[in-house]
DNA sequence: TTTTAATGGAAAATGATTATCAATAAATAG
DNA sequence: CTATTTATTGATAATCATTTTCCATTAAAA
């Protein structure tokens, strides 16, 4: 079974679980965000359900991504300078490698991750329990084309 | 001569270079920035500056945030869901440690950061040149008081 | 003294998100 | 399968808190 696909069936399971109905819009929108790898702003997944639905209103995209949120199968990367990005593969705290070009956003592999919360900690005192790491920079798409 | 003092005389000489007016109102704003060690909002900037300067105006806050900005004698750190902050001790990219009780913020050192770009412009190929990391959490000061 | 940048006070813009509500349709029990 | 209930949808208006703009007044620079 295809990983986008496992992905959604889980989502769905969460929806269920709590008495969320199952729409057509709603599996649309589980579909984009199971399948989209460059992290989709609400405008974007609007975009991509009217394709298969014209009449969808950008309003069920907000209340979806709402719920998906609540569920905690939703991880939302809010921008001060832009609309925000969504995760619906990996719903919890990861490091993610911005393109200031095309603005696709990707979920590099980092190892030393746990070693620097750690560090952290010894050296702070906080109780650390959440992050947001981003890197900027040109991806080598929009390097090659330069 | 104490840090803050020296920090102060820098932001000074940029704005000198670059014709920017020298006013009572700019030299309190810039010793609250390089005095302050929780990374102000406007907002705060101001209150402090009111003190001294009664009449000050928040638009007068704002206007020389930006010319600090331009100068790049002040980062700025945005939050979507919170107004900006700033750091004008060290106006260049840096790891944040951010309590999520009493909203300040530090300057944690950390050691692991460079080897962890590296790791990702192999891992990537992204030509990394910003990042903005956020680690959340409590504070020494508020897990006492819990 | 002259020039013009900076200030202060207020109003205006901003634009993504949230609220509203009538119409629609998913769930479920009979 | 049908009826009932009520969550969801779609279209639009409202919101909200910063941030920006405006402009007459003030004062820094030379
Ligand atoms: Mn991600
Ligand atoms: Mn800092
Ligand atoms: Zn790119
Ligand atoms: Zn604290």
């Amino acid at each position: 079974m295809p990983d986008p696909e496992i992905r959604m069936r889980k989502m769905v399971e969460a929806l269920r679980e709590n008495q969320y109905r199952i729409t057509p819009q709603r599996l649309a929108i589980l579909k984009v965000l199971a399948e989209s790898k460059g992290h989709p702003s609400v405008e974007s997944i609007y975009e991509q359900v009217k394709t298969n639905f014209p009449t969808t209103s950008l309003a069920t995209i907000y209340k979806n991504v709402a719920v998906l949120k609540d569920l905690h199968q939703l991880l939302e990367l809010g921008f001060s300078d832009d609309s925000n990005r969504y995760d619906g593969n990996k719903p919890y705290d990861h490091p993610h490698v911005v393109c200031t070009v095309c603005r696709k956003i990707l979920d590099p592999d980092i190892s030393a991750l746990a070693d620097m919360t750690q560090e952290l900690t010894r050296e702070t005192g906080f109780a650390i329990t959440r992050h947001r790491l981003d890197f900027f920079g040109i991806c080598p798409d929009c390097q090659a084309r330069q």
